[in-house]
DNA sequence: TTAGAAAAGGTGCAAGTGCAACTTGTATAT
DNA sequence: ATATACAAGTTGCACTTGCACCTTTTCTAA
């Protein structure tokens, strides 16, 4: 993943620092992320650690929204809807810097070369987190069970040109990614796999039709 | 919506024309707009007109990805997957500013003052486009369609704070939206009627449980 | 090393949904 | 004024899915 600091020397950072007033918080396992920022427009960048940005719905569930690594870029004005029912909780112990969304949007940080190298590469983050956001609603969109999972295997075969789709998370993820009941997700898994179209390992998943 | 020339006066515009090294492509209606861009890195800007990103399925229909109004910004980092089956087709007589992404990313750019602002003001463009996509990711997560309208409700009037909502499309369009089937979304719109949690008089949904 | 938790995997059933196939209403152009 | 097209609205039916409830396997902490 793009560092935000990517093309910068540590002194620049440092000027980048003073010049956004920014703040750094560290957080141990399991610990909400800054609470209060639900009210502040700000930016945060994951400098060390893992966290989630969880959805609490009426009924107490959580749904992770977005994982958040090293380098990821999250925010009220980027990752963040409206709506003030969500938590960020960090998963290791996370440090994260905050700056200040109008203090990073000022016309007079635009003189300074550091900040523009920071901001350019902010705009390149974002624009993966876009890519992201659009392949996941190209599997939302579909109806049934079968195309949603054909449709991601299409996505992750485009992105590798292997056959084989290493799932970077458990199959309990995979139906939250996919939107869908986790033993219907099974059940359909079954079916390809007896009409095969695909074969399964562990988390490795082959397609037979390529 | 945010203009990305917004702060820009005439001649700086020129001038950061000149710096990109933009075209101006103009299309009648119904035509698509640049067929060839699907292998090229570029950032279009919508400078008037209306136009529709169209995903093709194998099956012959198209899916509206996304519209795009005069000052949308659209782009093969932005708007698209990688994926190379979309059409972007003109719904009016359209006229879009073509950047090279690579021109647009250029360090040296960022010495102009007037780059820069342009640059802000493409961020924050594209950061709406994310709270906008995140909106959706947050509907289509839902498992039923009671639940996928009610989101919807819910995001509308936390807009609005008002407990109208005036759809800006036709009620096939919201279907689309929320990737339900069309006469499916009436019942469930029927029953919500019956059980006075809504109201409807052509294109205004009251909600009266709010 | 063992108990407990969590993920993987599976199944029956009721509820929900997509789809086809209508009717009705409402624009728009000739 | 009338044909045409398209959105709104409805219904029956078959299929799909969510859900509850299992078992088995794998992981993890005491």
């Amino acid at each position: 993943m793009l560092s935000p600091f990517n093309g910068l020397k540590k002194s620049q950072i440092n000027k980048l620092y003073s010049l956004l007033g920014t703040h750094i918080y560290k957080f141990h396992k399991n610990q909400e992320i800054l609470p209060t920022i639900k009210n502040k427009n700000i930016i945060g960048i994951i400098l060390e650690g893992y966290a989630q940005i969880l959805n609490i719905e009426y009924n107490g569930n959580d749904i992770v929204i977005e994982n958040l690594y090293k380098n990821s870029v999250f925010g009220s004005n980027i990752s963040l809807t409206n709506s003030e029912n969500y938590q960020i909780i960090a998963k290791e112990n996370t440090d994260v810097l905050v700056i200040d969304y109008d203090k990073l949007i000022n016309p007079n940080n635009l003189t300074h070369n550091y900040f523009n190298i920071f901001f350019r590469n902010l705009f390149e983050i974002i624009n993966v987190k876009i890519k992201e956001k659009n392949e996941r609603i190209k599997i939302l969109e579909k109806k049934q069970i079968r195309e949603k999972l054909l449709e991601y295997f299409e996505i992750e075969h485009k992105k590798s040109r292997f056959n084989n789709i290493y799932l970077p998370f458990s199959f309990k993820d995979l139906a939250d990614y996919l939107a869908i009941n986790r033993s219907a997700m099974f059940r359909e898994l079954k079916h390809l796999k007896e009409e095969q179209f695909i074969e399964i390992k562990d988390n490795r998943i082959t397609l037979l039709y390529k």
